[in-house]
DNA sequence: TAACCCCATATATTTTATATATGGCTTATG
DNA sequence: CATAAGCCATATATAAAATATATGGGGTTA
């Protein structure tokens, strides 16, 4: 027994009149009759009484009848959802962010305005670094991701620059160079550079590293933190001074104080990781609104 | 997209393996990728992920996937029900009773009966005149009467005898015979008979106009009451007298007493009346049980 | 009594789903 | 590194199913 069957048992009970109830089926009369005959010995009930005037449904139809609408009333809502999903408007999005994306004004707004366009869509946010990141993307634990470039070579990851970010020179407060209105980095040669490690993040690692050999320095490394944010209080501490993103320096702990960096100075890039050759509606769409708020947000003051 | 589709899917979900799903399924491989396929291009979504050791649920398809489950079930439960129904085990019976049925002890035993042994099916009870209980059967407004024979010639209604009960005379309180153990008809002839009309209860009425002839009297009619037991409170009013089922000794108005008829003395016969040639197990069953309680209940003392 | 309406049956046709055979791709294994 | 095994996709052929057409029977209405 089919969905069709339901359908036709419906249509039928509806019109009364087998006739009438294929013309509106768009068939013809004989099928109609044989087909629900055939649900009717399947079942093992009559679900109509055949009268000269038509067909009247009997008790056990007259009970089936609601079960029938039901279902047909489920499958029709199946399609639609399934469709609204095809479409990006319903749906779950799991999204991963790289460590202190969210201190980014752009990111949280864009994902406020996101859920407001798209309220058939739930979302679910996790942060962690970016090798991680890449694995729960290609695991399917998580649908796009917002990291720092680069990403593992063999990593089936689509990587789409979204924004470059300032980095700020992080100093434990008091540090003589805090009244300078930049620092160059030349000047940071006898500092410790706490830095978050390298497997965790190569692509900042390196534009770090980068960045000082561009002044001619090469940074003692000091201690390691497990996450960016993770560096400002152990520049508190005083064990040393940090080269972090510059939405950082919404982090109000006290001990620590922000500098501008004098050119030329790392960039800490942001990009948009999504599984390579997959692109739903649900992604593009965030996407867009992801692309747009980082335009028109213009990242802030310094 | 069938049913059949809705069972391909959630097999598939289930096995993460389109072979064993189809192995599972009792069908060959290429067609259930073939099936699933139409199916995830019809709805206009991805279910699945082809990978090598298999496939796995898309968003969309775990989304989907529990929707599926509860159609399959529903469906399933509509068969059961339809099986149940064709059984008689489950659904609804509208039984009509004619007047004062209710009150002859069988009758409510064998209904209380009934719904113990068959608590799938629901009962709804009415109470009316035997030629209103045959139009309501025959329009399918009920599907089982106990009534009081005839049934009009026209109508195609089966009449399955259930029991003979005897008749009382209703006196009003303080009548001269009330101290008789018992009174035969004759000696009713000066006093006015109360009586249910005719066309309400042709059986009823003839039974009773017969009894009077063979006791070689002409009853005079008094006032007619509408319904069996509405001649109580004309006795009780000193309207006349009259003959009622043995089973309206049981409405405790004052004003009447009930008293033996010596021989011969008319019987008020009540039949079963179902649709003829028609017998589904649910009917069959209550048949089965009204009869019992008729046979083994015999009927109470005078 | 004739005409009409409606459902059932029979046969032919078409559509549809299925099985068989095969190829490509990826992952385990010697 | 090569070979084998597992799994899905495609192509073709076969089988099954639903459908349309044609027709007949029962019952009601004019």
């Amino acid at each position: 027994m089919d969905i069709r069957h339901f359908r036709y048992f419906v249509t039928i009970a509806e019109t009364g009149n087998i006739t009438k109830a294929a013309e509106r089926l768009g068939m013809e009369q004989p099928p109609l009759s044989q087909q629900i005959r055939r649900l009717e010995s399947s079942l093992g009930v009559s679900l109509f009484r055949r009268q000269p005037r038509g067909v009247s449904l009997t008790e056990a139809g007259l009970t089936l009848l609601p079960h029938a609408r039901l279902i047909l009333d489920l499958r029709r809502q199946f399609i639609e959802d399934a469709h609204g999903l095809a479409q990006g408007k319903k749906g779950h999005l799991r999204i991963g962010l790289a460590g202190a994306v969210p201190l980014l004004p752009s990111i949280p707004f864009a994902i406020r305005q996101f859920s407001n366009i798209s309220p058939g869509v739930t979302l679910s946010l996790e942060e962690s670094n970016t090798p991680a990141l890449c694995e729960a993307l290609l695991s399917y634990r998580m649908d796009i991701t917002i990291l720092r470039p680069p990403v593992p070579d063999q990593a089936n990851v689509r990587v789409i620059p979204l924004l470059d970010e300032p980095t700020l020179i992080a100093l434990p407060k008091g540090h003589p160079f805090t009244d300078l209105p930049e620092i160059h980095l030349s000047r940071l040669a006898a500092e410790p550079l706490i830095i978050f490690p390298r497997e965790l993040g190569p692509g900042f690692f390196d534009a770090i590293l980068a960045a000082y050999r561009d002044a001619g320095i090469t940074p003692s490394l000091g201690q390691q933190a497990p996450q960016i944010a993770g560096t400002i209080p152990l520049v508190a501490a005083g064990l040393g001074v940090s080269i972090v993103p510059q939405s950082l320096h919404q982090l109000h702990t006290g001990g620590v104080t922000f500098h501008k960096i004098a050119r030329p100075a790392p960039h800490a890039t942001l990009a948009i990781g999504i599984r390579m050759g997959e692109q739903p509606p649900l992604i593009h769409h965030f996407i867009s609104v992801l692309q747009q708020a980082c335009k028109t947000h213009l990242e802030l003051p310094a």
